[in-house]
DNA sequence: ATAAAATGTAAACAGTGTAAACTAAATTTG
DNA sequence: CAAATTTAGTTTACACTGTTTACATTTTAT
């Protein structure tokens, strides 16, 4: 057994580990992630870390799951900031802060949103941490929509059977199940995350240089005349 | 001088470096590349190929130019299936396409839209061929703008001066300088890139399980509509 | 005090990208 | 044709990487 003296020195040098690869990370991505460089940081020789994190892929998977919750603590915070029933003010909040920590936080976006670093699918670990901020996003737009405060074009759409059928996982979840709500959270979610790393990768380099922002906000209050937000 | 004799061979060692490598990433991804393991595979050894490639950075440079090239030729023969004023077919092609494309060919898309490999802003010589594909799309809005099929709400919103000067670029390529076919074109492009990189990492899995086609039909569909495509 | 558990080290293996010096073949030039 | 030169490739070496195994040390529990 671990004496409680331990277990927090333990934890202490979990933290120091992670510490120094993000500081590792914040300079040229996860690629340049080294175990060793690590190690020698912490003045200890390199297989020590495996006391620690079985593989340099564990660590990753750490890394990646302490990231999302940081982002998904963000979009939590700013929607937060604004009253339950304003659900413009939230939806615009939420969309903002996916943008600025991005913009602000472009690493841990990276390992976030980019490729995925081992294997096509999300690691099993990772994917309950991965939905947090999808989940919030589809939280305001329910509150909206139970409200009776979307009212656009898409509300009227029908949406075809194969996708509401898809949608019912979130039964599973325990999660409210409406399927228009779900369409639009993974729309508008979409298309954030698409302005966002399209940006962030430098394709728009080219066309907008430091007027991203600019051309984000524009799009958000796109989205929202779309929606027929009120 | 190289005697074209010469010149011949190495233009197929160059091929044939370049088709090694392609089979190493169609497995597990560019992370998994490796110039000893293609030497191997054609029977010289590492160095070697130094004299074609002058570092491995050279060489996944190479491929992602081939790659993207290979992208906008199927972007551009799925929008000549159309004719020229079938505006709306054009642009579901199109749209479509870019789906289609990167669902068959994962890993050059990840290889394309994933994370950067080195640095952050994209590499200067594949900038060119980064662009293709979008000025497809954009030439494809224009021509419909300029029939005047695009009808709607997007057309008559004013889009910022911060935002429009930005656009202005365009004209030092010679191309046709309209701020709001630019806007609409950077838009679309997001929502697509955003659909198909979230599907395809995964990110919808849960959701969408085997119906992601379904989706982002559905969501072309939308844009057509909102666009006021006619 | 002794046994056990936890934490680290040393050495080694199998990889990687890349640089420098050298060799052999093909081509061009006098 | 013979000599000079360019080109293509090898050999050797360096400095890294993640990871495994066996061993040593320190801390905790009985």
């Amino acid at each position: 057994m671990r004496s409680v003296r331990r277990e927090r020195i333990r934890e202490a040098t979990f933290e120091e580990i992670k510490t120094i690869a993000w500081k590792q990370i914040a300079v040229q991505g996860v690629a340049s992630l080294s175990l060793r460089a690590i190690a020698r940081e912490m003045d200890i020789t390199a297989p020590g870390l495996y006391r620690y994190y079985l593989s340099r892929d564990d660590l990753v998977t750490a890394l990646i799951i302490e990231a999302f919750n940081s982002f998904s603590d963000t979009l939590e915070t700013s929607r937060d900031a604004r009253k339950p029933d304003d659900h413009i003010g939230r939806f615009r909040a939420i969309s903002r802060a996916y943008y600025q920590w991005a913009i602000s936080n472009q690493q841990k976006y990276a390992l976030l949103f980019g490729t995925p670093v081992s294997g096509y699918v999300l690691d099993e670990q990772a994917g309950p941490a991965a939905q947090r901020g999808f989940l919030i996003l589809q939280g305001v737009i329910g509150e909206a929509h139970a409200a009776g405060k979307i009212t656009g074009d898409a509300v009227s759409v029908r949406i075809p059977a194969s996708l509401k059928s898809q949608y019912e996982v979130l039964k599973k979840y325990g999660l409210p199940y409406v399927p228009l709500v779900t369409h639009l959270a993974l729309s508008t979610w979409s298309m954030i995350h698409g302005m966002t790393s399209l940006c962030l990768y430098g394709y728009f380099a080219g066309f907008l240089a430091d007027q991203s922002e600019s051309f984000v906000n524009f799009e958000i209050e796109k989205m929202i005349r779309v929606l027929g937000f009120e």
